[in-house]
RNA sequence: GGCGAGGUAGCUCAGUUGGUUAGAGCACAGGACUCAUAAGCCUGGGGUCGGCGGUUCGAAUCCGCCCCUCGCUACCA
């Protein structure tokens, strides 16, 4: 019951080329959600990694003149420095081509076969080489003797090979089982259903061995097959926690609270990924989110359109806290959403300048110049201060429900509204006046004020992390003390000291059309 | 084709079990103030809630039909 861990993942990227919007995005939202359980007090493993085998790989790599091992050494590097631009929180960085990955997924493998969930038999249909797919015996026709694709048109062969197969069909009720006593395993509700819709259609077993090229992990005791990327894949979860040898750190974060993936591979997660768990008598992790895509001017981002939006071109003009938060509080999670440099400045200038930076400079300002740079400890709260601060306070279980049901966008529409009415409070109270009239009233103005400033920061920590430790780095606030339940603690302030020196938080964009 | 989701202000969306003049943010226009990044605050315009029909004292909200958009439809990941 006191389980105060929490293992939270993003997908680990096909490191085929670089990493753009897409993989950001996922990385984001994902170590949003474990700074947050951490301000919550959990113990967080945040994940993430590369996914390194598979033949696009290795073609790739053929194409570049490289071994694939080296070629994959230099994408994942690119994907690791993607973590630092980003500023990501993960605690691991896990590669496929690692040990301790090969390790457990030969555990994993080992479990299956003893389990009689794998069967070595013989893969047949028809196939494309050019698309690189197999066809049903629908989806071809024949033209002049030759047996063609209807969609692409390209000329298929029936080539038969052996493969491994894994029981997925023994699983389907299982599975439907899962979705139905666990509502929140699939999310959100729309991907649920889709899933559900197509497990019931029912489910054929599945290849998972390929002997037409050699870049994976050797299937144990036949090394004329290699085990199917997936397998091999969703397997990360598990090495990351040496699966095969660490039972303590095993025990700790397995079963993982929540994959954060694109809707893109969600059936990897959320069908073959509980099944094998199932069939290897393993817990299966509580929650699977898809996200939706980015998409640029409403149009999936493409070099021949010309509307890609590189993450990191982004984060080096704009900065890292400003793409974070223009991502989660423009796109919807779970939805399709739309970006544009445009809504990027808005977005900065109004809620991040305009809004939340500026809150912070007019208040430090003001203390500064009349208060010997120190926040007042001889505050005397009254109606309209407590019921700002209360507003706050009432409304935490709400907003920490909010987080846990990765309800983002709702989340910070409620933070900003924090925002909003602090600076209302502050033209309302009009400390230039009191200053003058009544300066004890003043300074319970501007300790109120910084109060709220302090709360909001915290709120707002694990989507701007950086921004918002400078604020509490001003107000002095102990690190140890970012946490959620400091939020309306009156003292967390050492009224001895001055504020810190305060820079402008978040620079203004011009427009230049 | 089959299954599913959705069409609400110029844009992005909220609208709980049907109930008084349909909301928010952005964008736009005006006003008073000055601590602040000419920021903040206040006020305002703008919507036949996809269309038609029905149930009801009353529907964005329920039912039927139609139009449009999007997603899923198995081994590339």
């Amino acid at each position: 019951m006191n389980n105060k861990n929490f293992y939270i993942s993003t997908p680990i990227y096909y490191p085929s080329g670089n990493p753009h919007m897409g993989h950001a995005y996922s990385s984001i939202i994902a170590d949003i959600f474990a700074r947050f359980k951490r301000l919550e007090g959990y113990e967080v493993l945040f994940l993430t990694g590369t996914d390194e085998h598979g033949l696009k790989i290795q073609r790739e790599a053929e194409k570049n003149n490289k071994d694939p091992k080296k070629f994959c050494d230099e994408l994942s590097e690119k994907f690791k420095d993607l973590t630092k631009i980003l500023n990501l929180s993960n605690d691991d960085f896990i590669r496929t081509t690692e040990k301790r990955h090969y390790k457990s997924v030969e555990k994993i493998w080992n479990r299956l076969v003893k389990s009689g969930d794998i069967y070595l038999d013989k893969y047949s249909g028809w196939y494309s080489i050019s698309d690189e797919a197999y066809y049903d015996e629908d989806e071809i026709e024949e033209i002049n003797g030759k047996k063609i694709s209807k969609s692409s048109g390209s000329i298929v062969d029936w080539v038969e090979e052996e493969s491994y197969f894994f029981k997925l069909s023994a699983w389907s009720n299982k599975l439907l089982d899962l979705y139905n006593k666990n509502k929140d395993f699939i999310l959100p509700v729309s991907r649920r259903n889709e899933v559900i819709k197509f497990v019931e259609k029912g489910l054929k077993d599945l290849s998972v061995s390929r002997t037409s090229f050699t870049w994976g992990i050797p299937v144990p005791n036949n090394n004329k097959h290699i085990i199917y990327v997936w397998l091999d894949a969703l397997t990360n979860y598990l090495s990351a926690l040496n699966f095969s040898d660490d039972e303590k750190k095993y025990n700790k974060f397995w079963p993982a609270d929540v994959h954060i993936i694109g809707k893109d591979i969600l059936r990897f997660h959320a069908i073959y990924w509980p099944a094998f768990l199932l069939a290897a008598n393993l817990p299966l992790p509580k929650k699977v989110f898809g996200h939706g895509w980015i998409l640029s001017d409403d149009k999936k981002m493409s070099k021949s359109i010309g509307n890609i939006l590189d993450p990191i071109e982004i984060v080096n003009i704009y900065g890292v806290d400003q793409l974070r938060y223009y991502l989660v509080k423009e796109v919807s999670l779970g939805n399709d959403g739309s970006i544009s440099m445009q809504n990027l400045k808005n977005c900065i200038n109004n809620d991040l300048a305009n809004n939340y930076g500026n809150l912070c400079q007019r208040v430090f300002s003001f203390i500064k110049k009349n208060c010997s740079n120190k926040i007042p400890k001889d505050y005397k709260l009254e109606n309209i201060d407590t019921k700002l601060l209360d507003k706050l306070k009432k409304n935490l279980p709400n907003l920490i429900k909010l987080i846990n049901n990765q309800n983002l966008n709702e989340f910070i529409k409620s933070v900003v509204q924090y925002s909003f009415e602090a600076n209302k409070y502050f033209n309302d109270s009009e400390p230039w006046k009191e200053k003058k009239e009544n300066p004890q009233r003043m300074r319970t103005i501007l300790f109120v004020a910084c109060e709220q400033i302090k709360n909001i920061s915290i709120l707002l920590n694990p989507i701007i992390p950086i921004s918002t430790n400078k604020v509490l780095d001003t107000l002095n606030v102990n690190p140890k003390k970012r946490l959620i339940k400091e939020i309306n603690n009156l003292k967390c302030f050492e009224h001895d000291k001055e504020l810190k020196d305060s820079d402008i938080l978040f620079n203004k964009i011009e427009n230049d059309n």
